[in-house]
RNA sequence: GCUGGUGUAGCACAGUCGGUAGUGCAGCUGAUUCGUAAUCAGCAGGUCGUCCGUUCAAGUCGGAUCACCAGCUCCA
């Protein structure tokens, strides 16, 4: 038989193990941990029987990566049936940075378990277990697990698809059903460690029991667990909701309530400037701004069809089910107050495309575990925008839409984190959305043409659609690795008919026109907490709260220093003089921590010759100038809103 | 909503076996007028998240509740 390996030709004459022709390649050595034959994954003793191609895979390789973290995830199984036998195993897969395992454990596990666990682990690595695979049939797979008592264990041999074999993974007394592959033995996994325990639900669903979950990471060599548990600690500093408070961005209040923060004058500074560049760039782009109330009446949402749909995630002023009292509920979506602007009149088809745009504040009462800082909120303000257009217009106003978004993401300096998400509906999930299957089909078709002539790369998200159509969902991960929408384009072709939104169109009949939802850089509150995570709080100086800071050495030249600060700030920059009486390092260190974009020092000299020592937030010299010359460089990165 | 964790001064943290509250930084006052990571002295600041209970006595023990954190589920 011939088999290609990494692209060269050898000829086998009987069966061998990947093993075996890897090393016949020369391609064998200790980083290699599983094989690629042909499209499939393979444990190193996977017999090759039959012309194939074969590819060796180490940890740098994420399917390597994979097959090494599934198998910790085993060695943690393992590890807890030794020390909690009456726990019952489920499922434990590899996920992104490690793995993880649930069970259903009689007691909930603590930190001290997990230690516990830990040790145990790392003992089973010790003892360099091989690591077997086996096949049974169905029946028999069953009978082994109901033997071991593993109720999960048994409902997932029933999902195993007909013809598909029933594989089980030995390592010392310890079995497994599993798909594979693993390493060969359990001694491979030389750095380990176990990084929380939590809830999980079994399947997913949270109708059903809630399982333990214990999270881990495992690498080849303790240096490499060292380094990717600094980076993890690294990324926790960039952290919105610490960094965010401790610059003074913003700050929570037990009395207010959970989900409302408060926006200190620092972060509603950020966000007054991105506001008023998002508002003026749209209506560079032809949207026209409106401002609509924040609540209506019950009847109004029965209408647009949030109070069937999301009656739960109102905040609700009255009492929602007396019908003979007026109730009324805060906007959770601008969508229907945006529709009257178009419904004021009799419209045509010229009127159309119609852009209209909004700083719209919305009210989601959202479930108590789910606020996190300014990510995610009770209260939010979103700049929101419906396009109200003929079908022809589609392509090309999403187009617009979308250009706009990327021009949003690119100048905040994001785009390059953002990955794009095609959400579409479930159809075996119809309670959840409006519309028919053709209706769907067709919005989703227009969509993925779209998207595709755009040549966006994107994921596809089953039943992640709005209620009234497709979207295209911005995603972007925090500092934890959990993703959330940034920015959301969505084809809406079924709500113009509820509200009876209609225009003449040139051939003189009434129709109803397809309407884009969507926004051009999401929630302030969210984008801000993003970019205080992407920036670790240095923001650009453009949207900087604090641009610059004028630190006089002493009492002799503060009124130069105010001179020079009034004149920045008669021109629009965010200034200020500090000429408390501390000593000049102090000042600069105070300004360091507060992450200012510059620290203007002035001195006798500066003041006698109207020159300014220009230092950068890092700390870096930029020498001295003209005062004038300083205040240009500086309004023109503003006004370029360099990064 | 669910699982686990946390809650002591603006911030970071001590507080032993239940015996009546401490340190550093920040703040204020005074002195110091100084060229790049912390000048000196003094002062003030706390219903120990909140409520209920146990106790002669609760920051400490028990319960409830609120908020914050991570995860699950849900969502911009």
């Amino acid at each position: 038989m011939n088999v290609t390996i990494s692209n060269k030709e050898f000829s086998f004459d009987a069966p061998l193990s990947a093993y075996d022709a890897l090393s016949e390649a020369g391609l064998i050595d200790r980083s290699v941990i599983a094989c690629k034959i042909d499209s499939k994954v393979c444990a190193l003793t996977e017999e090759i029987s039959c012309d194939c191609t074969l590819l060796p895979l180490t940890f740098a390789d994420e399917e390597g990566r994979k097959v090494f973290r599934h198998t910790a995830s085993h060695i943690l199984a393992q590890a807890v049936k030794r020390l909690y036998p009456e726990t019952k195993l489920t499922i434990g897969p590899a996920i992104e940075n490690g793995f993880y395992y649930d069970f259903d454990s009689p007691v909930p596990i603590s930190s001290e378990m997990l230690s516990n666990i830990e040790s145990e682990m790392k003992k089973i690595v010790k003892e360099n277990l091989r690591i077997e695979r086996f096949t049974l049939s169905r029946d028999e797979a069953k009978k082994l697990m109901e033997e071991k008592d593993e109720p999960y264990k048994v409902l997932l041999i029933d999902r195993v698809p007909e013809g598909e074999e029933i594989s089980f993974y030995k390592q010392g007394d310890f079995v497994d059903l599993c798909a594979g592959p693993h390493l060969f033995s359990t001694g491979a996994v030389k750095a380990l460690k176990l990084t929380q325990c939590t809830g999980a639900y079994w399947e997913g669903d949270a109708k059903n029991k809630q399982l333990q979950r214990v999270y881990g990471t495992a690498f080849p060599t303790k240096d490499e667990l060292k380094a990717h548990l600094e980076q993890l600690e690294e990324a926790k500093r960039r952290d919105h909701n610490k960094l965010g408070r401790e610059l003074e961005y913003f700050t929570t209040v037990d009395v207010i309530g959970q989900g409302l923060p408060v926006l200190l004058p620092k972060g509603a500074k950020v966000i007054q400037t991105l506001q008023r560049w998002v508002e003026d760039e749209e209506e560079k782009r032809g949207y026209l701004l409106t401002k609509t109330p924040l609540m209506a009446k019950r009847e109004f949402y029965k209408i647009s069809g949030h109070w069937d749909h999301y009656l739960d995630g109102m905040f609700v002023l009255g009492d929602p089910y007396d019908e003979t009292k007026e109730c009324f509920a805060l906007r959770p979506m601008t969508c229907p107050f945006q529709y009257q602007v178009f419904l004021n009149r009799k419209r045509s088809y010229r009127d159309l495309p119609m852009r209209l745009g909004e700083t719209s504040t919305l009210f989601r009462n959202e479930d108590s575990g789910e606020m996190h800082g300014l990510i995610r909120v009770r209260q939010f303000t979103i700049s929101e925008g419906h396009l109200i257009i003929r079908p022809e217009q589609l392509e090309e106003e999403f187009r617009g839409c979308f250009e706009l978004a990327k021009y949003m993401l690119e100048t905040l300096g994001l785009i390059d984190d953002c990955t794009f998400r095609f959400s579409q509906w479930d159809p075996n999930n119809t309670a959840k959305y409006e519309g028919t299957a053709e209706q769907w089909d067709e919005a989703q078709a227009l969509m993925g043409k779209i998207l595709d002539d755009l040549k966006i790369d994107y994921t596809i998200g089953i039943d992640e659609a709005a209620f009234y159509g497709p979207k295209l969902d911005i995603q972007i991960k925090n500092v934890y690795g959990k993703e959330d929408t940034l920015i959301t384009i969505q084809i809406d072709m079924l709500l113009a008919k509820r509200f009876g939104m209609e225009y003449t169109d040139s051939d003189g009949q009434q129709k109803y026109p397809y309407i884009l939802h969507r926004t051009s850089m999401g929630c302030y509150e969210r984008t801000l907490a993003l970019l205080i995570e992407k920036y670790a709080g240095a923001l650009p100086m453009w949207m900087a709260p604090e641009q610059v800071r004028f630190l006089p050495i002493g009492d002799a030249q503060s009124e130069y220093a105010h001179k020079i600060a009034d004149k920045c700030r008669a021109l629009g920059m965010r200034c200020k003089v500090d000429d408390r009486n501390e000593k000049i390092g102090y000042k600069i260190r105070e300004a360091q921590l507060e992450k200012l974009p510059y620290m203007i020092i002035i001195g006798q000299n500066e003041a006698d010759a109207g020159t300014v020592s220009v230092r950068s937030r890092k700390g870096e010299d930029l020498g001295q100038m003209p005062a004038d010359e300083f205040i240009a460089k500086a309004m023109k990165e503003i006004a370029e809103k360099v990064k």
